[in-house]
DNA sequence: CATGAATGAGAATTCATTCAT
DNA sequence: TATGAATGAATTCTCATTCAT
C-alpha cells in the first residue's frame, strides 16, 4: 500500500470560509447543473485552496486530498486544473445573480422612500453582505484575474452592466431630485466602491483581529459621502 | 526621474515597467549595497516576471534567461526563489524611503500655506506619482501579500508609523483650525486612501486604454471630499 | 534458496547480486506488503545502485534508468531518496527475521548434542549463510550506517537483543558444563563476530577472485577460538 | 555583498578527531612538501568532512567554508575534488610509514625477550595507538575504498608487505620455538586483525560512550587467543 | 463514475569547476 | 597565490494529466 488512501477525514474542516460556503455551492449547481457528491466535494476544496494559496500554488493533489477524492477523479469533472478554476468563479457572473442584485436595489430604493442616506446605508450593508457570502469567490477572482485572460472577459462583459444598473437606479433619480449634487456617475460609483472595498479589505484582511460593527461604519462612510469634510 | 504614466502601449510590448525600473533599481541598490552587474539583471528580471505573472507561476529559469544569466547564478545572490521576492520587496519598506515621504508632506503642507484643497491635491498627486514610480513592486507586494507571512508582517510593522505621520501632519491642524470636521482619523485615512487606490486601480489595470487627466480627476476626487454629495 | 557463494565473475557483470535477490525481495515484501512490479523494480534497481555506488552517489535518476521507470515513479512509491533507503534496508530487522535466526540457533543447539565443535560450525556457517543471502543490503547497512542516525538507532534497537540470544543459548550452557572457560559474555560475541566478519570481508571483498572452501576455513577459526595458539 | 565571505571563523574546532590531526598532518606534509597555511587549512578541513559526511556527500564548498577559504583555493591546490580525496589518504601509505611499522615490531621483539604474551599485548597496543593516530584517515580509506580503484590498488599495493613483515617478525620464529602452534599465517594475521578490528569498531564507533580500559581489554583478547575458550 | 499507479516535463536547488581580477 | 563571481549540467523532487482497471 504505497501511497496512503485519501479519506474525508484529510478534509481540514477549519473552514475559514465560514457559512459563506453554502451560498457558493448553491450558485455553482446553478451552473455546473446536478452533481455528484465527490464532485461537490472537489468544488469545495478547490475553493478552499485556491483561495487560501492561490491557483498557482494548488496542487491537484492537495485538492483531492482535501476533497477526499482521487487525483483521477478531479479530470473526470473538470477538462483541466484551469477549466476547474475558470468554472468555479463563473457563478460570479450568473445571469441569475446580477439581476438578483438589480432587484435587490430596486427593493431598496422603494423602501427607502427617498431618503438618501437610508437607502444609501442599505446599499453598502447589502453590498458587504454580498461579498461576505462570495468571499471565497470574490478573492479567486481578484487574485487571478491578471493572470488570466478569460478571467478578466468575464469581468469586462459583466461589470459595466451592474453599473449601469446602479447609476440608473440610484443616481438619476437622486440628482433629478436635487438631493445630490450633479456628479459623474463614474466618480460617484468608483468612490462608492472604492470607500466599500477599502472598509472590507480593512475589516477581512488587514484588522480582522478587531471587532467592527458594520452598522456604525457604515453610517459614518455615508455620512462622509453625503456631507463631506469640511463643517457644514 | 519623473514618474510616468503608464499607457495602453505598456501592457503590450515587454517592457511594461517603462522608466519606473530606474528608480526601482536605485532603491533596491541601496538596500543590498553594491551589486555586481549580473545581480542588477537579475533584481531587474525578477520585478518583471513576478509583477507579471505573479510569484508562484513564475520560474527561476525565466528569470534567468530574461536577465541573461545561468540559473544557477540566481542562487549565488539569493538563497532561495522566495528570499528573492522578499529582498525585492524590501525596498518598499526602506527606512530612507517612509521618512522621504514624511518629509515631503511636511514641505507640502507649508507650500500650501493653509489651503486645504491645495493641500490634498498636492497630497494625492505626490502619492500617485510615487506608486507610478514603484508601481511593480507595489504590485507584487499587493499580489502577493496574502502569500507570504514575511510580507504581511513587514507591511504591519511600517504602515502605522505611515498613517500617524499622515495624521499628524495633515488630519490634527485642520480640525484645529476648524476646517474639517472632527473624523476620526482611520476613517478619514482610509477613505483618502481608498479612494486614490481605487481611481489608481481603474486607471492603470481596469481601463489603461482610456486617456486619464490625473490632475483634473484628483481635484473631483477632493472635492467629492471636502464637500460631499450633497449639495451646499 | 541456497546460498549462493560469490565469485569473481559476479564482481563484474551487471549483476553482482546474484540469486541473493530473490531471498531479500521477499523479505522486503513482507515488510512493504503487496507490491506493484514497478515498485518492486525500483527496489531491486536501489539495492543493485546504493549496494554498488553507496547511497550518496546513486542520481535517482541512475535507480529509474535500471528500473526500467520513470523517475516520478520512485517518487510515489518512497518519498524521498532517504526514504527508500531506510526502507530497503529495514527488512534487515524485521520482526520475523530475528526471532527466525534465534529459532534456528536452538535447532543448530539440540542438534550438535552437545558437541561444541560441531555445534560452533555448524553456528557460524549459517551465519555466513544468512550473510551472503542478504549481501547487498548488509553492504548497504555497513557503509551507510555511518551518515544516517535512523539506520544506526535501528541497529542499536534490535542488535542487543541478538546478542542476548546467542549469549543465553550458546555461551551459559556450555560453560556451566565446564566445556567453556568463563569468559565474559560481551568479549566471546564480540570475538566470534570479528573473526566470522573478518572472513566474510576478506573473502568477499579483499580477495574475491581466490577460490573459498567455507567448511575449511569455519573449521579453522572454530579451532582457533577453542584451542588458542599455544599448542596443549 | 551577496556572498558571506568565509572566515576562520567557520571552522567548527569541534575538532572530533582529536589530537590525531597532528600526526595527520605531519604525515601528509611529508608527502605534499612544504604547504601553505591555506593549503594546509584546506586538508584539514577535507579529513574532517570526509571522514564525517563521505566524500560524496561532502561539497568543495564546505570544504573551503571550513577551511577559510575561498572555494577557488581547493582548486588551486588540488587538480579535482577527487585528486584531494586521493592525496589525502596517499601518507598511509607512505614509504616512510609502513618501513617505520616495521621497525616497531622489531623493536616490539626484541623487548618482548621471548614472552609472547607480552610481545603480542604491545604489538596490539602499538596498532591500537596507531589506528586512533589515524583514525579519520582509516576511516575515510575504508569508506572509500570500494567506489575509488585508485584506493583499492594502493592498499593491494602495499597491504601484502605488511603481513608479510608481521609473519616473518612475529609467527616465524614462536612458531620455530614450539610456543606457537603451526598455524597458517594468512589465518592467524587475519584472526588478530579481525579482534582488534573488532575491538576498534566496537570502542570507537558502537559503544563510544562506554570507558574502555584499552590495556586490560587488549590482555583479554590476548589470552583469547593464546589460550582459547577450552579450558586448560 | 471512480480509482490510483504511472508518466515525463519541468521545478528549485546544488555543485564541481573555471576564470578574470 | 588567492579570490569569488559565474557557470551549466546534474540532482532531487513536483505536478498536471493519462489510462487501464
Amino acid at each position: 500500500m504505497p501511497a496512503k488512501k485519501p479519506t474525508a477525514e484529510d478534509q481540514t474542516n477549519e473552514s475559514s470560509l465560514g457559512g459563506a460556503i453554502d451560498a457558493i455551492m448553491a450558485a455553482v449547481e446553478q451552473e455546473e447543473g446536478a452533481m455528484t457528491d465527490k464532485k461537490r466535494r472537489i468544488v469545495e476544496a478547490a475553493i478552499h485552496c485556491f483561495a487560501e494559496n492561490g491557483y498557482a500554488a494548488t496542487a491537484t493533489n492537495t485538492i483531492a486530498r482535501r476533497a477526499g477524492v482521487a487525483e483521477g477523479t478531479i479530470f473526470r469533472h473538470f477538462e483541466t486544473k484551469k477549466d476547474l478554476l475558470i468554472r468555479l468563479v463563473r457563478p460570479l457572473f450568473s445571469p441569475s445573480l446580477l439581476p438578483l442584485v438589480a432587484k435587490e436595489l430596486r427593493t431598496e430604493t422603494e423602501r427607502a422612500d427617498g431618503d438618501l442616506r437610508t437607502l444609501m446605508c442599505t446599499i453598502l450593508a447589502n453590498r458587504l453582505a454580498f461579498a461576505d457570502r462570495f468571499a471565497p469567490l470574490v478573492r479567486i477572482l481578484i487574485q487571478e484575474m491578471r493572470f488570466h485572460a478569460e478571467l478578466r472577459e468575464a469581468v469586462a462583459e459583466n461589470f459595466p452592466v451592474g453599473l449601469q444598473i446602479a447609476a440608473d437606479t440610484v443616481l438619476k433619480p437622486y440628482i433629478a431630485s436635487g438631493q445630490i449634487r450633479a456628479v459623474e456617475p463614474a466618480l460617484f460609483l468608483r468612490s462608492v466602491i472604492s470607500l466599500l472595498v477599502g472598509y472590507y479589505v480593512i475589516r477581512t484582511e488587514v484588522l480582522p483581529a478587531q471587532e467592527w460593527d458594520d452598522e456604525a461604519e457604515i453610517g459614518r462612510i455615508v455620512d462622509l459621502m453625503l456631507d463631506g469634510l469640511r463643517p457644514r
